[in-house]
DNA sequence: TCTGGGGTCCTAGGACCC
DNA sequence: TCTGGGGTCCTAGGACCC
């Protein structure tokens, strides 16, 4: 059996946790200054009430409720809110996952011995988090992923549920199929034109029709996602689903949407050095370095998006900058207008520092260096000359 | 006046090697 | 010289998630 936790509105939920202000109040996380388009990155269960949910432009949701009290987004503290969960979650298995800032899973086989029957122990994991975190969460028990996650998102606010094959057929009785995590609007609308719209309509499709038209992969998954028996008869001796796997990333990112398209290469330039940085700085601080450079530029009506594996691995915002330049120039001479872009540094190596050359020495000490004088003064305080004045905040 | 930013995984086809 | 079979790595592009 799995427990899948998944936090209510997190991000809101903190503000108005150490902001008793706040609570009882509709939340919206994000800024609305209209310098920065931004989105809603959280609301509150009383912002959503008036029809805001995260990733609405954050304008709209101030038109819906102009009096909802709009709060900067601190990820910092979410993090380590969401470290102290996972924390405590360890006091009931070792086999926790942390797949993201506000979810949780457990592998929860053999747990009933000490703690109790599987909605006893989720009953003690929802009050210990409400005692030491004051916040409240939503726990699906089901003996697969897919359907413990499907649980959390019927039984939304404060909810608590476990999925057998006894009540299955009934939960999931007209529910949409998007409802499932996984099936976005892409799938939906190709099941759509099955005339596959419920969650009961999906489970009486043969097999063969699902595959024929999703492919053997997606196809069987589809098939399986409602017939958890099928899907897990796992030996007794199977290994913990969840191992606690080095939370190392697999690539790093950034990108920026500029407030207007440009035709200007020198604006999109700086932003690509700016933006090389960005990722340097972050790769450095999780000590890894990469060898792929992905490059993506958006317009109106077109996006180029490239990518190229160089064989010594990297993360000097300058050599960032001459390989994504480089990329960028296999495509000479066209230049059109950019509203939005982005690098990645991928196939990620970690903590191995090959025999450096002269050059690179001094190169790798002046990086330290500016690494040391930002972590004592604060982001930014020294960064490569050209950048002075553009980066944001 | 369409809509941010940060990710993961999968697939198909090409290049290259044995 | 041509051909088949098997495998790996790389890239573009799509879909999805929070």
């Amino acid at each position: 059996m799995i427990l899948h936790i998944d936090m209510d509105a997190f991000f809101a939920s903190i503000e108005q946790q150490i902001n008793p202000y706040l609570r009882g109040k509709p939340v919206v996380v994000g800024s609305r200054d209209k310098k920065y388009h931004t989105v809603v990155a959280a609301a509150s269960y009383e912002a959503k009430a008036y029809g805001i949910t995260s990733g609405m432009p954050s304008r709209e949701a101030f038109k819906i409720c102009p009096h909802a009290e709009f709060v900067a987004c601190d990820s910092a503290r979410y993090t380590h809110v969401s470290r102290g969960i996972f924390d405590l979650l360890q006091e009931f298995s070792p086999f926790v996952d942390h797949a993201t800032i506000d979810e949780f899973d457990l592998d929860i086989r053999g747990l009933e011995h000490i703690f109790g029957p599987p909605l006893e122990l989720g009953k003690t994991i929802k009050k210990r988090i409400r005692e030491a975190f004051g916040l409240s969460c939503s726990i699906g028990i089901a003996p697969t992923w897919i359907l413990a996650k499907l649980g959390t998102k019927i039984r939304k606010p404060d909810g608590l549920i476990l999925i057998n094959e006894d009540n299955l057929d009934a939960l999931v009785q007209g529910l949409t199929v998007d409802k499932i995590c996984g099936i976005g609007p892409a799938m939906t609308t190709h099941l759509a034109g099955l005339g596959i719209l419920t969650c009961d309509q999906l489970k009486t499709t043969p097999e063969n029709m699902l595959t024929d038209n999703f492919g053997l992969t997606i196809g069987r998954w589809l098939y399986l996602i409602l017939r958890p028996n099928e899907e897990l008869s796992l030996p007794q001796n199977h290994p913990p689903i969840f191992v606690a796997e080095s939370q190392r990333p697999k690539s790093i990112g950034h990108s920026y949407t500029l407030p207007t398209e440009t035709h200007d290469r020198k604006i999109v330039f700086s932003w690509l050095r700016m933006l090389s940085e960005m990722v340097a700085q972050r790769a450095r601080k999780c000590r890894c370095q990469g060898k792929t450079i992905g490059l993506w530029m958006n317009s109106r009506n077109e996006s180029f998006v490239r990518q190229k594996t160089f064989s010594i691995p990297t993360n000097d915002g300058w050599e960032i900058f001459v390989r994504s330049e480089a990329i960028l120039g296999q495509k000479k001479g066209i230049f059109r207008p950019v509203r939005a872009l982005g690098i990645t540094l991928s196939s990620l190596v970690f903590d191995e520092a090959p025999p450096l050359l002269f050059e690179q020495k001094r190169r790798e000490a002046l990086l330290i260096a500016q690494d040391k004088i930002n972590a004592k003064y604060g982001d930014w305080t020294i960064s490569p000359a050209v950048l002075a004045g553009i980066h944001p905040e």
